[in-house]
RNA sequence: GCGGCCAUAGCUCAGUUGGUUAGAGCACUUGAUUGUGAUUCAAGGGGUCGCGGGUUCGAAUCCCGUUGGCCGCCCCA
């Protein structure tokens, strides 16, 4: 006889995996709600060459893909964003704007798996559609901050590290450098961190050695961590296009003070999101301790809905996995208790008082309460017991010589008091006792 | 795709230089208890020792392969 299991990289969720995990996505969308955000869904099979428009062939080694029966080359949505795209592109004109949707869903990558990564995934992604100011910004970061604060997580445990592509591309450009030339020097930006000096090697490898002096400036822009140092380093320069771009960082980090979240943002030039369709500011959620891979991550992306629908149309979003999130709310003690306390025990007497019970627990369940009794006859110590592990606050008792005189017994497990009750008035009795 | 470490009950693990019928704790089921929740005690179920092959009189133990897991590299939308 063959056993089967899981396939590599996908977890199986038992009813306390699966508990956690409902806690998770419960606060996530109970979050996105109060932000005015729209939940919405889309199919998890899609185009591949959905994919290969927003990322260029190479991505199809990291998807699930296949032919489908029908001949059309498919896959497995590694990501939301060209899906929520496409959603919105297509019915851009009828969209009240600006457009704040919402979406918790599973996603799939063939990878290797690692901490905090597997091959099935789930993300909350909220994205901003059809605002060009910081506007949107201020609304995501503000979102992305109540959802990992909704656990307990404070300033303590993380931080969320802003930066921005364009002020890059402006730095960049007013030394000098081009077109590939800058994105050269972005991919050793993105590496530095890790790599130190040897994150300049693809760079020597296209276009020659760095030049010493420009390497200089490249790390000094790379280690700014306030508004003051940018300032400091951006004013000299007198460029026009930088300077305006130094004003949208002050509104939006104003903005973000007047909610109460600097603590929580740090200005962090040394981020800059990979290769990717960023456009403008980018930001990634860290443990403040360091320990585990990014818990959320976005950014600005304007020219993505138009080239994927034909639509311009700006756009904001981020997106927070669930797995490294997990662990870092395991880390800190803040996984919640499981909470699947029954409200009423039903402690059943004998098969003669069966029926007398079933109807009652029939009732108690149509108005809204959770009811358990024992399948097979027990035992009254064990019922009780029984009750007690359920985590019952009433334990209702049909027993032969109250049911005799029509009542039955409510007895309210944390004092051990009992009274009793007409059989006919038991669901509003226990709708009193239990406030409900 | 590459490298390191690991694999014994549902979970955490023990298992002698290779030696007879593979163990413990926890968990689970039942009983002590025929109308009241604790503690305790007793009993029970559950393993082809990840899988396949090899060495050997004999393998959980040694060797090879394979699958899976953890960690790292590549990648990370």
């Amino acid at each position: 006889m063959a056993t089967f299991q899981s396939l590599p990289g996908f977890r199986d969720f038992y009813p306390d995996d699966l508990a956690r995990r409902n806690h998770i996505f419960r606060l996530w969308r109970r979050t996105a709600t109060t932000f005015g955000f729209a939940e919405y869904d889309a199919p998890v099979l899609e185009p591949l060459d959905l994919y290969k428009a927003k990322s260029g062939e190479e991505i199809e080694a990291q998807l699930f893909s296949f032919t489908d029966k029908g001949g059309r080359e498919v896959a497995l949505r590694p990501e939301m964003t060209p899906t929520v795209c496409r959603l919105v592109g297509a019915k851009a004109n009828a969209l009240k704007r600006p457009i704040k949707w919402f979406s918790i869903g599973e996603f799939y990558r063939y990878e290797r798996m690692q901490k905090g990564r597997g091959r099935a995934f789930f993300q909350f992604n909220a994205d901003v559609f059809g605002e060009p100011g910081i506007e949107a910004e201020t609304e995501l970061i503000g979102l992305l901050v109540q959802c990992l604060c909704a656990f307990g997580l404070t300033e303590e445990d993380y931080f969320v590290r802003l930066s921005d592509r364009n002020l890059w591309f402006y730095y960049l450009g007013a030394l000098g450098l081009d077109d590939a030339r800058i994105r050269a020097v972005l991919g050793a930006v993105d590496r530095y961190e890790k790599y130190g000096d040897d994150a300049f090697k693809g760079y020597a490898e296209q276009f020659g050695t760095i030049d010493p002096a420009l390497k200089e400036r490249v790390l000094a822009f790379l280690q700014i961590r306030s508004l003051a140092a940018l300032e400091a380093v951006v004013a000299p320069l007198q460029d026009g296009r930088m300077s305006a771009r130094l004003a949208e960082w002050r509104k939006l980090l104003g903005n973000l003070t007047a909610m109460g979240l600097e603590r929580f943002i740090s200005v962090d030039l040394g981020v800059v999101r990979g290769l990717a369709y960023y456009t403008g500011f980018v930001f990634e959620a860290f443990d403040r301790k360091g320990e585990l891979r990014a818990i959320a991550g976005g950014g600005r992306y304007d020219d993505l809905v138009g080239k994927l629908s034909g639509t311009q149309l700006p756009a904001v979003g981020f997106a927070i996995g669930d797995m490294t999130f997990a662990l870092l709310l395991e880390q800190r003690g803040l996984t919640p208790p499981l909470v699947t306390a029954a409200d009423v025990f039903c402690v059943i007497g004998g098969e003669g008082e069966r029926p007398a019970a079933l109807g009652a627990i029939q009732s108690l369940r149509a108005a809204g309460f959770r009811v358990e009794y024992p399948f097979k006859e027990l035992a009254f110590g064990k019922q009780f017991k029984a009750a007690s592990e359920a985590g019952a606050k009433l334990a209702i008792i049909f027993g032969g010589d109250e049911l005799a005189r029509g009542v039955v017994k409510i007895r309210d497990m944390s004092d051990r008091s009992e009274r009793e009750v007409a059989q006919a008035e038991v669901v509003d009795a226990v709708r009193d006792a239990l406030g409900g």
